[in-house]
RNA sequence: GCCCGGGUAGCUCAGGGGUAGAGCAGCGGAUUGAAAAUCCGCGUGUCGGUGGUUCGAUUCCGCCCCCGGGCA
């Protein structure tokens, strides 16, 4: 079996075409791992590979989500495990590829096992945090769940939502999940991981060129489409970068000028956690610091070829 | 060339004889099924340069440089 190579990076560093390299080389599939590519209707704005850039390699778990839907890790994770099974079996390379650090720090650490909470219970709990707050949450959760109602950030309403329904599902602290987790899905020597890690101010101007050309290829009329299926504005794919800006311009709120302004400082900040993960979470992947497609493909061959002793050929 | 106004944080600016703040930008951190989410924390500075007055100058004075505007 060979081992699956993840790539990850902050936003616009290159992954994309980066995977879509190594996967030709190395004759493999591509496996999204990034939540915002996985929504059909986010194309531009979640910079999802187009059919050219794609042409040749099989790629999985991009734009086969509604965005209506609210996609999830649990979710994601499920739909990875299957994919990465198949290419196992038919002993292709998966390669995985996206920003989203949780994603891959489920599929390689595993993942707390927690029965889905039904929608009723979810609604009720957004209700609850929309009239009530942070504080609320807190105090509502305090009596079942003192350790988690203490840990949690002042204002972090999220998980404190998320440990409050737990408890109304199951009855039980979400620590009690957290304390077990399940095998994850690669085992320790079934992957490589790599962390592109372009310089910081390079990567920002990136970003900021890269917001133009997505408006110039139709981040517009995308945005409109899905403005007009009139969704929850809490819904997942209605948070992409940008989007919030983008609704607000077509409203006649803003100027398109501070909508993209906005957008790229969004999405700028988003790049900036991105680093802070990948220090933090994934400290002994191999970095990246190149920016050049041969300068990384060599450092990823290199290192690839000392863990899979089929591979054959150097990069040139 | 002359006359005004202004040079203070990356940007826009406030302040004022005891080495300095605000907004935005930015930086650091957390992260277990919404993670492109959700949070917590942090002023990051030759106060244009150079002489002088003063115990002490970013602040007052002189000269120089730069940027606006006006008059020629």
């Amino acid at each position: 079996m060979h081992p699956a190579i993840l790539i990850h990076g902050p936003t616009a560093s290159g992954k994309t075409a980066l995977a879509i390299e190594v996967a030709k080389r190395l004759d493999g599939e591509v496996i999204n791992a990034d939540s915002m590519q996985v929504y059909r209707d986010l194309k531009v704005i979640s910079a999802r590979p187009d059919e050219e850039e794609m042409a040749g390699v099989p790629h999985h778990l991009f734009g086969h989500v509604d965005a209506a839907e609210r996609y999830s890790t649990g979710q994601w994770l499920e739909e990875a495990r299957g994919r990465i099974r198949v290419l196992q079996k038919q002993n292709k390379r998966a390669v995985l590829v996206g920003g989203t650090g949780l994603y891959l720090l489920a599929l390689t650490q595993g993942l707390s096992a927690i029965p889905p909470v039904p929608e009723e219970i979810r609604a009720e709990v957004r209700d609850i945090t929309e009239a009530e707050g942070a504080e609320g949450l807190r105090a509502r959760l305090a009596p079942h769940d003192p350790e988690t109602a203490e840990r949690l950030g002042t204002g972090d309403k999220q998980r404190l939502a998320r440990a409050y329904e737990i408890w109304l599902a199951t009855g039980r602290p979400i620590t009690d999940f957290h304390n077990e987790r399940q095998p994850p899905v690669l085992l320790d020597r079934e992957w490589i991981g790599f962390a592109l890690t372009p310089p910081r101010a390079k990567l920002y101007a990136k970003i900021d060129r890269r917001f133009e050309g997505m408006l110039m290829q139709g981040a517009m009329a995308e945005a409109r489409a899905l403005i007009e299926r009139d969704l929850d504005p809490e819904l997942p794919a209605m948070k992409a970068h940008g989007m919030p800006w983008l609704a607000a311009f077509a409203r006649g709120e803003i100027s398109a000028e501070f909508a993209a302004e906005n957008a790229k400082r969004d999405t700028r900040r988003y790049a900036k956690r991105q680093f802070t993960w990948i220090g933090r979470q994934f400290p002994f992947w191999p970095r990246i610091p190149g920016t050049e497609m041969a300068e990384r493909m060599r450092v990823i061959l290199a290192l690839y070829r000392e863990i899979d002793r089929e591979m054959e050929a150097d990069y040139s």
